[in-house]
DNA sequence: ATACCTGCAAAGGCTTTGCGGTTCG
DNA sequence: CGAACCGCAAAGCCTTTGCAGGTAT
């Protein structure tokens, strides 16, 4: 799906929940549209903050969870460090680095396929995380 | 292998290493090695605490760091709330209640054949999380 | 004896929350 | 106009760290 209809869409969800547009929201979201990297609250904040100086960072905190409880975003959580946000609703998985935490979204085949009743659990869906390297970090530390 | 031979095997290393064999330290490791749910550090204090009741926090805290370091242990991370630890070390993945935060080991088939090479990225291994709903939060929660 | 380790308490990050003023619809 | 939202600052977790006393080797 497009970026734009995906905005649109954002927008037309939150009037169907009597939730306001703001410039604000409107920008969190189309941030973390644009980052392919899986930004932190942090990172978005340091974008959203280039168009409106006044932004909080509260607010970004609750933007990204008002996507979240949505369905438009998802929190990926890796070791330490905060959380970084996805706005990447296709079927993919990660590939993250465990030096400097970066993730890469990659679309692998894989051939897993989960049963919906596993171990008395009722399953809702799965995620892969390769850990690695990324080019930079595998560079800057040659060999370990 | 066995828990016992685990156990061994850890203060052996600990020599190696020149790492004192304290009390506080086994007992961390083996309440980890005993506890098949993953527990949080706050739990293996609460388990420390009842054999060494004045064992503070930050010991806990620092013993499964090292245990992370030596390879031991794995903290296994999940959406918000606190951090998890695993002891097991054998090839598994992890199905995890998205409600209670529970985590229990599957061992499943994957087929998953990971190149060392992917998009620049030196890959040094993968897990795969099944989110759902736990045995005990699916009846608390019938539909959704 | 002497590293290393522990307990305590304080400090440090990241994230959430309360509140008064503001803005969207 | 009124509900929802924002910015600010304070508070809340979880986790780490500094330090002085204690313990394993």
């Amino acid at each position: 799906m497009l970026k734009e209809d995906r905005l649109e869409g954002f927008i037309e969800r939150c009037r169907q929940a009597g939730l306001k547009i703001t410039p604000q929201r409107v920008a969190v979201y189309e941030i973390l549209l644009n980052s392919p990297h899986h930004p932190t609250v942090e990172e978005i904040y340091e974008e959203v903050k280039k168009r409106y100086p006044f932004v909080s960072l509260a607010t970004v905190y609750r933007t990204v969870e008002t996507l979240e409880q949505m369905g438009l975003a998802k929190k990926v959580c890796y070791w330490g460090s905060s959380a970084r946000y996805d706005a990447n609703t296709e079927e993919h998985h990660h590939l993250i680095c465990v030096r400097c935490g970066a993730i890469k979204d990659i679309y692998i085949e894989d051939s897993l396929s989960i049963p919906k009743e596993l171990e008395g659990f009722r399953t809702e869906g799965y995620s892969v995380n390769i850990y690695g390297l990324c080019p930079s970090c595998k560079s800057a530390q040659p060999d370990t």
